[in-house]
DNA sequence: TTGTTCCAGCTTTTT
DNA sequence: GCTGGAACAA
């Protein structure tokens, strides 16, 4: 038992919180102050020292990332691969469980789990079906009613009919949206958490097996959890003071997705005996970024109360740039890096942080115009590609033939004849007999009052799945996927595809082959389920993390909020203005101008060495310029921290830019504006506008029964009226 | 089926 | 001002 290695690498307050005797534990864990190594430290003590078995320990994550790093270093730590012990993601865990007692969870052995993309278009069809408008009822908007209702611990049932007609009409949907995923055996994220929560709750065998095996419970970025999730954590663990969480409040930037800042204070208040730790001593940053970052979140409101120090010195005072514009901003950001590399920097080290998305695009221009390779996170996932998707699909049939999202997906494609009026017939059957489309699509060629060759069309389709479950009876997992995507002529599909997108598509569909190949072999499967369905759910929980060249040294884009957890050498925090950050969304709710704070806070204590602020004096938003001031948050840090960069003189000030619109020609041929003109579809109608000559030639036409058209003079047959 | 035109929307994101 | 998706013409 080598206990130094331990507890050695540890400062007080680190090991206070490691060794401390079994009790529940708040540790409050400040920017850069050694969490993660709290965590894995605190469990190595509980296994070697305690005697624990990791069979008895539980780790809770939010990102696949956190889980992984954790097992690593523990497994590094231990010397021993800590198999038994569970360390996973809120929604891993809880689909673990679901798996593991799909029954008692009232779920289909198959159950299979949607990513927010499939419950969204599962929304719209339901949208549909129940004659809702669109543009009432956004689409978007009922997906997050529903999953924040879930988020909450509600069910449709629990809601009553009392509410305004906007209420009611939600809680229809949501009711509906329940049922049609229980007939299809579908679970969306949230339901994950919600199941698995109300497995726990109303199966007391259940609970106690799982409270006896998990005697010790240990929660990463508290702060973050919603109602349910803690909900979760506190049936595990009920007030057996075994409960192990590390966070901080100041770095709580996900309420706007339903975290609740708050189970910090409900912690304390259900855990009156538990200990308060705080980790305030820093080993990321310079103390003068620490000091800026502290006198930033003073500014807030009734935090728990923190503040980072290192003894590292005060290192470089931080850097202020005016920016004229955007294109400015983006060019002054690039030289600055563009000289680090030239000193031997590293460009990994480098980061560019800003608030939203849409203000990388300036940057990627600039370095890419400097050949400066450059990494953009947040980007499409693997799993998420429609290529990726479609073959996903099949395999979902194939393990459920009530996916209807599945059915939509891949019923047509690659086309094989199934127009949109055979999937009409479908989805009424479908709807008129409650059944799942694949069902209704049976009953359709058995009644056999289809055309002929609409019915072949559906027939094959069927044929294929039954065939392709049929041929991979018994096969390795690697050799089913491949056989789908070989046999469902996706592959084909795609190589015949033009040119340039069509081969990366074949390349990732071989590359799902080769996921699917991975995943066979470093699953150890211990519950002996249905492979097919446990790599569909790894599509599903774990779409991220196959990105490509990571290893390449490159300047790393993203957004704040993607940011948090990581550290980098030099760091430039951009676009610091009113309405953009802190957002225009905010500024008016004392709550939500915080959370700006606290994302702030979060940008600025990623940097470790050098951090630059930048802001541009005008910016061309949404197709309009506008002149910001400068971000109140600015502000807020103590000017004796801030140097301003002034290299007036060069600014690249944008060439007046006049694009001549081209123009409409004015032919003159048969036809003039004006004109009175029949069409023998639309009926009559007087040309509006005409454009384009020869075959392009094309005339604008408002017609009395059906409103403005615009036609090719080529194919159109227009009469004139005289 | 395919290409085009039109139109809304426009923080942040993991699972 | 750009982009992604829907709608529409051919």
């Amino acid at each position: 038992m080598d206990i130094t290695k331990i507890i050695d690498p540890l400062n007080d307050a680190q090991r206070h919180a490691v060794t401390a005797a079994s009790t529940a534990m708040l540790v409050l864990a400040g920017a850069g102050s050694g969490k993660t190594r709290v965590l894995v430290h605190r469990i190595a003590w509980q296994i070697q020292v305690e005697g624990l078995s990791p069979h008895n320990i539980l780790a809770v994550t939010f990102t696949n990332k956190a889980a992984r790093e954790m097992r690593s270093r523990l497994e590094e730590l231990l010397a021993i691969p800590a198999q038994t012990l569970w360390i996973g993601t809120f929604h891993g865990l809880a689909h673990r469980l679901l798996r593991r007692h799909a029954q008692t969870a009232k779920l289909p052995a198959t159950f299979q789990v949607m990513d927010s993309s499939d419950q969204l278009r599962l929304i719209k069809r339901l949208l549909n079906r129940l004659n809702l408008d669109e543009e009432k009822w956004p689409p978007k908007q009922v997906q997050w009613h529903i999953n924040a209702q879930k988020d909450e611990g509600i069910r449709a049932r629990h809601t009553s009919e009392t509410g305004d007609p906007y209420q009611r009409q939600m809680l229809a949907v949501y009711r509906a949206y329940e049922d049609l995923c229980d007939r299809s055996g579908m679970v969306d994220f949230a339901e994950l958490l919600l199941r698995a929560h109300e497995l726990l709750r109303d199966n007391p065998d259940v609970l106690e097996f799982y409270q006896q095996r998990f005697l010790q419970v240990h929660v990463d970025e508290f702060q973050d959890t919603n109602t349910i999730q803690y909900a979760w954590l506190r049936l595990l663990t009920q007030d057996k003071d075994n409960l192990f969480v590390v966070g901080d409040d100041d770095q709580s930037i996900y309420g706007w997705r339903g975290a609740k800042i708050e189970n910090l204070y409900k912690f304390q208040r259900q855990h009156p005996n538990h200990q308060l730790i705080r980790l305030e001593q820093n080993y990321r940053s310079t103390g003068t970024i620490l000091k800026a970052a502290n006198t930033l979140i003073a500014n807030n409101d009734g935090r728990m109360g923190k503040e980072l120090w290192t003894d590292s010195g005060d290192g470089e005072p931080i850097s202020l740039y005016a920016a004229f514009n955007e294109q400015d901003e983006a060019y002054f950001v690039v030289e600055r890096i563009r000289a680090w590399a030239n000193e031997g920097g590293a460009r990994s080290d480098v980061a560019i942080l800003y608030r939203s998305n849409a203000q990388s695009r300036q940057f990627e221009e600039k370095l890419m115009a400097t050949n400066t390779p450059y990494r953009v996170y947040g980007g499409l996932r693997f799993f998420d590609r429609a290529e990726i998707k479609n073959a996903l699909a099949y395999c979902r049939l194939m393990s459920n033939r009530n996916d209807d999202a599945s059915f939509e997906r891949v019923v047509n494609t690659p086309t094989r004849g199934i127009g949109a009026k055979t999937i009409d017939d479908i989805r009424m059957i479908a709807r008129d007999q409650e059944i799942s489309l694949w069902a209704a699509a049976v009953a359709l060629v058995n009644q056999g009052n289809l055309s002929a060759r609409a019915s072949n069309a559906l027939k094959s389709f069927l044929l294929l799945l039954k065939q392709l479950a049929d041929e991979t009876e018994g096969l390795a997992l690697y050799e089913k996927v491949k056989l789908v995507v070989e046999k469902s002529g996706l592959l084909e599909l795609y190589k015949q595809a033009k040119a340039d997108k069509g081969e990366e598509k074949v390349e990732n569909l071989e590359e799902l082959v080769n996921a699917a190949r991975l995943f066979d072999a470093d699953t150890d499967n211990e519950d002996n389920l249905g492979e097919l369905d446990l790599f569909l759910a790894y599509a599903a929980l774990e779409a991220g993390d196959m990105q490509a060249d990571e290893f390449e040294d490159c300047v790393q884009l993203m957004t704040l909020h993607s940011a948090k957890g990581l550290e980098f050498k030099l760091v430039f925090l951009v676009g610091m203005e009113e309405g953009l950050f802190p957002s225009q969304q905010s500024v008016d709710d004392a709550g939500r101008l915080e959370e700006e704070r606290r994302l702030c806070y979060v940008g600025i204590t990623r940097a470790m060495r050098k951090l630059y602020l930048t802001y541009a004096e005008s910016r061309r938003l949404y197709g309009r310029e506008s002149y910001p001031r400068p971000s109140r948050f600015l502000r807020e840090i103590p000017a004796e921290f801030i140097q301003e960069v002034r290299i007036r003189g060069n600014i690249s000030r944008p060439a007046a830019t006049i694009q001549p619109k081209p123009k409409t020609t004015m032919t003159t041929g048969t036809y003039k504006i004006g004109q009175k003109v029949s069409h023998e579809k639309f009926g009559e109608g007087i040309v509006l506008q005409m454009e384009g000559q020869g075959a392009q030639e094309r005339v604008q036409i408002n017609f009395k029964q059906v409103g403005m058209k615009w036609l090719m003079l080529a194919y159109a047959k227009l009469n004139i009226i005289s």
